[in-house]
DNA sequence: GTTTCAAAAGTAACCGGTTACAAATGGAAC
DNA sequence: GTTCCATTTGTAACCGGTTACTTTTGAAAC
């Protein structure tokens, strides 16, 4: 099936000239003369010749790839499932990075690993000179695994902690984001108490948003209840659940519920509903993301827009001028801003007249 | 800030043995004697080493990397719409793709290409030998490119035609899907007028769905129009504007509009919500693939189910199959399902009291 | 027609592994 | 202590490019 490949020996013998000015016609040495590049593209023409790729990287010791590394999640019994979450936001970020590293003339490899991948991050690690440079979601790596990497390529880390010196970090404003969100519930729809359905505890988003909550919360003179914080896992399924859980226990709502994320939001808006309530009237939910599916939600969204494929085109850049040995700042942190629709209740009305 | 990575002649130096020596190890051959084994191993440890795979991919002709091919979106002035469309299904198809390709021991190569990329089918041609087989997402290659690629690479082709004979051909059965769609919808609502927003006319997939369609339409002895036959993009905007005009020029409309994807009907429900149209009440709309969040919209989509991520494993066990030179059916269909939920109009009566 | 020397092209080592083949080793049998 | 041979290990070529260094070329100047 698979014929063998011409290499620069084939085409230098076609051509009558050495494998050295095969390959300066290749990397457009302009040292050769005119007549000699001809006729070496023209035998590489006849041979369909393709440069193989390998072969160059090990020479020249750089591979035009770089690594994008996500946490590996285990294939679960229902397959539904796996294919339902935590979906979007770690394939947006796929997309951009794609797009930027392809924009540089890199491509894009790869790599689920972390801990709960079979083999931990050992792919990981086994691929790091297949690979010029890694970009790495968070959770794939713990803070001691990481200058274990970065020892030996640069690595930038996307939605990390961004306390690490011995790696790169880009991250979103999710403190400037929750405080404008928290400032437009207090003061346009006059939220007094909050709820916060948490993302996995580990993860340093999830971490810093509950802070910013908090901290804005306090800024406010309102109040987060401890009570009102659902613990969940940036999944839809998990936060239908764990909603139903929560308002079986509270008798006493809080004002807003302000979900981590735009999926668990659908799934508690969705939980909310099946027990009769009424989003947003009975209580506001308020996402964060900004999720393509958002604004076609009922009722829409009211979220904090990241923009995850910016995330991914800034991380490449950072990994660049890191490969470069340009001067890079240590902590990247891009711009969040609220974006309003009806689940916070503005436009409420609109929304009863329209269902 | 990278350190040099040490190679098997500083392992071998460090153990004082021979480079062959140490390369078995790495291979466990099981002709080494324990003790030298155990001299390298500490040795490795010690030196930290991790070997080389480009240089292992160079001597050994296998990388143990599958090529990932999916159609270049080109950066449109609204960053909002790059986020916004196409994504999911190529997506969920991607992680398909990475954790089969992983459970195998591959990592993935991604890879955007096709007629709308700068460089069209460049990136893929020069990857080629960097890659032990491609998977191509319809759309990329043409017809007559195929051949070009699958004669120096195994070639399994996603959504494609399935004509190819070069090439495997990994697909959904749109036949049954839309047979079943169109038995409920006539047997159950009672619908004798059908209208169809289709994808981008050049897509298999949407050549097939609109062709069944026609088939079922005429088997049930219900009709087509060509007048409700909506040409449009496989996007939500895009289904958002295509479903306004078509509303403005339309007086009588069809009893149900068939999307060819989840994520136009998503935009079609939106843009019949504007004009005031209520779904599933004055019109039914359907979709296709189930999407994640399909069951979360409202009216919840009825659809047909196809496993975005069982194709992409699929596709990489026909492709291994095809490396390993098993006999490999040239096409495999995957099944597909009637997902019925309410915008169809079934528990339509659920979804009033609800709103 | 020589000489001269910058420009062009060739030779061979190298990138870091694998592996065919050759050489060395060591335990058993004599 | 030899001999013998299967087992273990080493040597060196090779995978397909790049590139430092050397040799050749050829146009200009004499």
């Amino acid at each position: 099936m698979a014929e063998q490949a011409p290499t620069i020996y084939d085409v230098a013998e076609r051509a009558g000239v050495s494998v050295a000015t095969v390959s300066r016609a290749l990397n457009d040495v302009e040292s050769l003369r005119a007549v000699t590049r001809d006729k070496v593209m023209r035998a590489m023409a006849e041979l369909d010749f393709v440069p193989n790729n390998v072969a160059r990287g090990l020479s020249r010791g750089k591979n035009w790839v770089l690594g994008l590394a996500f946490m590996h999640s285990p294939v679960r019994a229902n397959e539904a499932e796996v294919e339902a979450d935590s979906l979007l936001y770690t394939d947006i970020i796929i997309r951009g990075v794609e797009a930027e590293a392809a924009r540089h003339g890199y491509s894009l490899l790869l790599c689920s690993a972390g801990e709960e991948h079979p083999d931990g991050i050992a792919p990981l690690r086994n691929l790091t000179q297949s690979v010029d440079g890694w970009i790495v979601l968070d959770r794939v790596l713990s803070a001691d695994e990481v200058p274990e990497i970065s020892r030996r390529t640069p690595l930038v880390l996307m939605a990390g902690a961004g306390e690490s010196d011995s790696a790169y970090t880009v991250r979103v404003d999710n403190e400037g984001g929750i405080s404008s969100l928290v400032t437009h519930l207090v003061e346009v729809h006059g939220a007094r108490r909050f709820g916060y359905m948490s993302g996995l505890n580990e993860s340093p988003d999830n971490v810093a948003r509950l802070r910013a909550l908090r901290d804005s919360a306090r800024r406010h003179g309102v109040s987060v209840d401890d009570a009102d914080i659902i613990s969940c896992d940036w999944t839809s399924g998990g936060a239908e659940v764990q909603t139903a859980r929560w308002l079986d226990r509270r008798v006493d709502l809080p004002d807003v519920l302000v979900c981590a994320n735009d999926q668990m939001a659908i799934g508690a808006i969705h939980a909310m509903g099946a027990k009769g309530l009424k989003v947003p009237r009975d209580i506001a939910v308020t996402g964060f993301d900004d999720i393509p599916i958002a604004r076609y939600l009922t009722p829409a969204l009211t979220t904090v827009r990241q923009s995850s494929s910016a995330m991914g085109a800034e991380a490449v850049d950072v990994l660049l001028a890191a490969m470069a040995g340009e001067p890079v700042a240590n902590t990247t942190t891009l711009a969040s801003r609220l974006q309003v629709r009806h689940s916070c209740g503005c436009r409420g009305e609109l929304d009863e007249v329209a269902s």
